[in-house]
DNA sequence: AACTGCTTCAACCGCATCTGG
DNA sequence: ACCAGATGCGGTTGAAGCAGT
């Protein structure tokens, strides 16, 4: 049993979009608007395309104020910035980036600035690039306060400070329908502010090391890929996957209690997700005694989870004792 | 000029989530 | 609460264009 298709694939064309059905498709939607419907929009405007098709090539290229060509440095520090700290959620990129859509980003970054990151110009495969030089511009893009004056002084942490976005406007919770939208201005506070922010959210970053560049004094420039995560996944995945985030909070001076819990802990036991918390509590090392871990936990009191179940100390998962608590990102 | 290999990017696909009945 | 259809999203594909030989 295959799932249904969306549409009638035989009577449907594919392919590229010829201009007169970009009149068409462009003409209907700004007499008449998408009318909410995109299935029954291709057929009312003449058109032989399945409205998935339709609604791409609206969102991606016909609609208006969109912005073609070449990608700014501020427009690249954000996509870094973003990236590292959420990953590869294109949408939400792309709503802090007027005009850009998410598949135009996601081209970018898969064919231009990862590569301009790993040091490999495009259209120019030198196989050697210095490595000091390499170093200089992942810095250079993904900590951009740290190598320049203006904004060195933010911190005097050892460590390289996230990016300090003071261009991107204030993130509500419309503009994603999310809470992990938290994790945002937390990542633009500094360290121990993200940590509040997310232990405050029920949402957490856990790094990974999907791209990481050595340079030849031995030294790892680490591009840490994180993924917005919830209570339902205390990630404490072993040694180099979480190791990103790990080396983060260790020099940002987080103790170690707390980075076991925010998922940097390196080489502990995983923690299922759907056991969430109640897990967590069960395989917490030894060394930590009940108050400690009754104090890192107090901070969900008062939270509720998708089903509306109030989390807490006693009932880390809020599930009564019982089941998952997959919020998906949603209001918990 | 012809060929080859690489890059780019628009479009497709399948899955997850949302929504309305 | 359940289900089916609609929508949104991210990964992948493939044609077109470009550069090098």
């Amino acid at each position: 049993m295959g799932r249904a298709p969306c549409c009638d694939k035989a009577n449907v064309k594919k392919g590229p979009w010829s201009p007169e059905e970009d009149f068409k498709l462009k003409e209907f939607i700004e007499k008449y608007g998408t009318g909410g419907n995109w299935i029954a929009l291709p057929h009312k405007a003449g058109l032989k395309r399945c409205g998935k098709s339709c609604r791409l090539r609206w969102l991606n290229y016909l609609r208006p104020n969109i912005k073609h060509g070449e990608f700014s440095d501020d427009e690249d520090r954000i996509i870094c910035s973003l990236f590292a700290s959420i990953g590869s959620r294109w949408s939400i990129i792309a709503a802090q980036l007027p005009g850009r859509t998410d598949n135009d980003i996601k081209n970018y970054w898969n064919t231009k600035l990862k590569k301009k990151l790993l040091g490999i110009a495009p259209s120019q495969r030198t196989p050697h690039q210095q490595p000091q030089q390499q170093k200089q511009l992942q810095q250079q893009l993904l900590f951009p306060s740290s190598s320049s004056s203006s904004h060195g002084s933010y911190y005097t942490s050892p460590i390289p400070p996230l990016p300090v976005l003071e261009s991107l406007p204030p993130i509500s919770q419309d503009a994603f329908g999310t809470v992990p939208t938290t994790t945002f201005p937390a990542l633009l506070q500094g360290p121990s502010y993200q940590y509040q922010m997310m232990k405050e959210s029920g949402h957490m970053i856990m790094f990974g090391s999907e791209q990481s560049c050595s340079s030849s004094d031995g030294s790892s420039t680490q591009i840490s890929h994180g993924k917005e995560m919830d209570y339902s996944y205390i990630g404490r995945g072993g040694g180099a996957e979480q190791m990103g985030l790990e080396s983060y909070l260790c020099a940002a001076g987080i103790e170690e209690t707390h980075r076991w819990l925010l998922g940097g802990g390196g080489g502990g036991r995983q923690v299922e997700s759907d056991n969430g918390l109640s897990r967590l509590w069960e395989e917490a090392p030894l060394e930590y005694n009940y108050e400690e871990i009754k104090q890192l936990l107090g901070s969900l009191n008062g939270y509720t989870n998708n089903n509306g179940h109030n989390l807490s100390v006693d009932d880390p998962t809020g599930s009564g004792g019982r089941g998952s608590f997959k919020s998906q990102g949603r209001v918990m």
